[in-house]
DNA sequence: TTGACATATCGAATAGTATCGATATAAGAT
DNA sequence: ATCTTATATCGATACTATTCGATATGTCAA
């Protein structure tokens, strides 16, 4: 939905630890053990992680991995969706891949 | 040849003039109509523009537009050939070809 | 060998990013 | 209403990037 723009997705992407976060938000069940943990059977937020779990994988203050996160929110590399206390973010695969196309055909 | 790191790359990414000159260079002909006016006729450096004729089109000082190249150039994204008292950078497509893949494959 | 030109490097000023601990906000449980 | 837990925001400090003008280096020509 929202237009890209490419210098804030290169930021986002210029830093190791934000390059992991997406790297294991393609496999959160792997990579995330207790993931969705707090969800009731029923509700179910695809592919997606909340901060705290994110938080105990990479070694970085809560207040750093929030910025992070919301960082990589507005270049549109992440979405977000709240369930009571907890946000959970997961890949926004539309953006990577007009990313990849952007590479390929524009740079 | 050189191992890619990604990460100085995608900072070199994360700059409009930067991603204006990567874009030029895939059509230097177009781009730069004076573009290897130094060279002699049997000399041809594929697809290589000289510093100056960057300069003139970016609009920023001698040295913020050699700095910026070299950065480019020790991320991988250019490479650069010396002929006499001019230096010529062209695109490395290798490079390149190796971050859509890495956007593709890994991120 | 001196002068002119192309490019690279240096040093400085300013702006932007990283990262933290502390605090604010919001939701859930008692 | 109060307490706890999850996340977001704030303010500070340290570090990195941007950009410049000045200077150094390298090459060519007279």
């Amino acid at each position: 939905m929202e237009n890209l723009n490419v210098i804030d997705v290169f930021k986002a992407l210029s830093n190791e630890t934000r390059l992991n976060i997406l790297k294991w938000l393609r496999e959160p069940e792997k990579n995330f053990p207790a993931q969705q943990a707090h969800l009731p059977k029923e509700v179910s937020i695809e592919g997606g992680v909340c901060v705290g779990d994110i938080q105990e994988k990479v070694n970085l203050s809560q207040s750093t991995v929030s910025h992070y996160l919301s960082l990589m929110q507005k270049a549109g590399l992440l979405e977000a969706v709240r369930y009571g206390q907890w946000t959970y973010y997961r890949r926004n695969e539309e953006t990577l891949a007009k990313v990849a196309k952007f590479i390929n055909e524009e740079i």
